[in-house]
RNA sequence: GGCCCGUUCGUCUAAGGGUUAGGACACCACCCUUUCACGGUGGUGAUACGAGUUCGAAUCUCGUACGGGCUACCA
């Protein structure tokens, strides 16, 4: 590509940025320099339909940081009318986890992020798990070989561990396999084309490995960090095909999202030290005009670098999207569904974590996040996953969310709690006047816990150095009144309640926090005739009569 | 060690050469509320450092420091 720099062609860019949905963050045209890739904006713009994958390896818990690049990902075709494919990557056979693939599916339902296409939902480019796809890598890695760009190599694990301890020095501490050591290994570049051949015929266990060139630099322009360019030197001769003839991902990824015609690919951060490898395989295999555009997210951090599952049991929030038990050792790890968020809540947090749409709204629905999503408003920096940030997201979903939506989630933590809640209509009411209250789910049974139970225990030690005679003469009084009364309406109560106390000459406030004690067991709740009108006349009465024998 | 990426309040971030550097979380104070919350008002608090370019730099360039990632026949 060339350097834009006349005013008119850098005008006619932006009309083509803006046509080609403003995929680019605009500061790649600003540190753009060489680039051995096309500038994709010169390429067609929506030539054709923008399909993405997520391709997760089902090997455990699915944390933030992956559903995050599950949302991008959906968000962005959505925003744009493509694909968003869901790929297995279940390439290494010894990592297989019982159950992480189902777990995997079912946190992308809770969170409302379904896939287009994936082994469960079918499509036109499966299948869909890299193990069911075993057979077609090989013909591409030979192709490699054939080319002069991979060679075949021999060594044993031994070998290659001997070569790690021989090579080791203080100025390298990890040795690579690469160019400078290549032909003092066991491969077909360091043996004769008759010992390869040989060892071939014999069926000598081996993989292919990309044959890195020497002293090239290697650019592409990643959609959120502008250029990126590495010196192929330093790249080591990665294994492309494993010697059980499955691709390592660095094949694999290339040749998937080629046959699965991604156009965009997203992966975290960590994957940009390897990016070179695909790039050249892109290069060598389909041509790097076929390649998808490239975008690193930034990583989320924990309190301690990169986010990881300890981080959670350490600091007691989540990182699991739902809770996983680890079925080898039993272990569980926590997640943000069991810990009582709610899916709208999750996305949301995650949306805002290393993006924004550059105003201050904070508070988005997954309809408003497709609509306003875009890739170049991504931070390129990692992010610090904040807890009691993402608390104050669930509260204020809570908060905004109508009473009838929460019910049947409100209703199964009250019951799984041994709650019995009566009708829905008596719920929906008590969920009105508490979710202010509530920040994650399972608040809601601290908070009103005392609607469908009598309290188990009662603060008397906050009414009793007050207590005396004349209270409890008035609070006599007011079961009389209630008792008589042929009404039970919470206004209507508050003001016979005052007046009472008027005509006893207490002061309101005094009776009142007695009055909250009684129905509901401490210092806390909505208004306290409010609740009184939801538990009725009967159980009011009870509650008062019983209480006085715990004040007096 | 090497390579790559990054760096604005404690945290998430806005500001695309000209702003008293804005917002949100958390924290503090006050108001509302005869409980606890919600809500409202206000406050503390940041451009890592050093050069350069420029009339002017958080913003562009270089260097340093710091942080993170990668360095497997894992993904």
């Amino acid at each position: 590509m060339t350097v834009v720099r006349c005013p008119e062609t850098i005008h006619l860019r932006k009309v083509i940025l803006v046509l080609a949905g403003n995929f680019y963050r605009k500061r790649t045209t600003v540190n753009r320099q060489r680039s051995t890739i096309p500038d994709p904006v010169s390429l067609p713009p929506m030539a054709q339909k923008v399909r993405v994958r997520f391709a997760p390896s089902p090997t455990g818990g699915l944390h933030l940081g992956g559903v995050r690049t599950v949302l991008y990902n959906y968000l962005f075709a959505k925003k744009n009318g493509g694909d968003f494919v869901l790929r297995i990557e279940d390439t290494d056979q010894s990592r297989y986890v019982a159950g992480a693939e189902e777990y995997i599916f079912d946190c992308l339902k809770w969170a409302g992020l379904t896939p287009d296409e994936s082994p469960l939902h079918g499509g036109a480019y499966g299948p869909y798990r890299q193990s069911e796809r075993k057979p077609m890598y090989r013909q591409y890695a030979e192709q490699l070989v054939t080319q002069g760009h991979a060679y075949y190599a021999f060594d044993t694990p031994e070998e290659l561990e001997k070569m790690r301890q021989d090579f080791k020095t203080e100025q390298n501490p990890s040795p690579q396999y690469d160019h400078t050591l290549r032909l003092k290994m066991r491969n077909s570049l360091s043996l004769t084309a008759e010992e390869t051949k040989q060892l071939l015929a014999e069926g000598a266990r081996h993989v292919i490995r990309i044959k890195m060139p020497e002293n090239e630099s290697l650019s592409f322009t990643d959609m959120i960090r502008g250029e990126v360019s590495f010196d192929t030197s330093l790249v080591d001769d990665k294994v492309l095909l494993k010697a059980d003839n499955m691709p390592t991902y660095h094949l694999a990824v290339v040749v998937d999202d080629y046959l699965m015609k991604i156009t965009h690919a997203f992966r975290g951060e960590e994957w940009l030290p390897s990016a070179p490898v695909h790039v050249l395989c892109w290069k060598y295999l389909f041509g790097l005009d076929q390649m998808p555009q490239w975008a690193h997210l930034p990583l989320i951090l924990g309190p301690n670098g990169k986010l990881s599952k300890r981080d959670g049991a350490k600091y007691g929030f989540p990182v699991f999207a739902m809770n996983w038990t680890d079925p080898k050792t039993n272990e569980l790890t926590e997640g943000f569904r069991e810990k009582g968020f709610l899916p709208e809540a999750f996305i949301n947090l995650l949306a805002l974590l290393g993006w924004n749409d550059g105003t201050e709204k904070e508070l988005f629905s997954r309809e408003e996040l497709i609509q306003a999503f875009s890739l170049e408003r991504v931070h390129s920096a990692g992010a610090r996953f904040d807890y009691e940030k993402a608390k104050w997201f669930n509260h204020e979903w809570i908060k905004q969310t109508d009473s009838q939506s929460l019910l049947p989630v409100v209703k199964t933590i009250l019951e799984e709690k041994g709650l019995s809640t009566g009708s829905d209509h008596l719920l929906e009411k008590v969920i009105g006047l508490v979710k202010d209250r509530c920040t994650l789910l399972p608040d809601f049974y601290d908070q009103s816990s005392f609607f469908f139970q009598r309290p188990a225990t009662i603060d008397t030690d906050s009414v009793k150095p007050k207590w005396n005679e004349a209270k409890q003469l008035f609070f006599a009084e007011v079961i009389r009144h209630f008792t008589l009364s042929a009404t039970w309406d919470a206004h209507e109560m508050e003001t016979n309640f005052k007046e009472m106390a008027a005509a006893n000459r207490i002061k309101p406030g005094e009776v009142l926090l007695p009055f909250r004690i009684m129905l509901v067991g401490g210092k806390f709740g909505p208004h306290v005739f409010d609740i009184a009108a939801l538990l009725g006349k009967e159980e009011t009465i009870h509650r008062i009569k019983n209480a006085l024998s715990l004040f007096a």
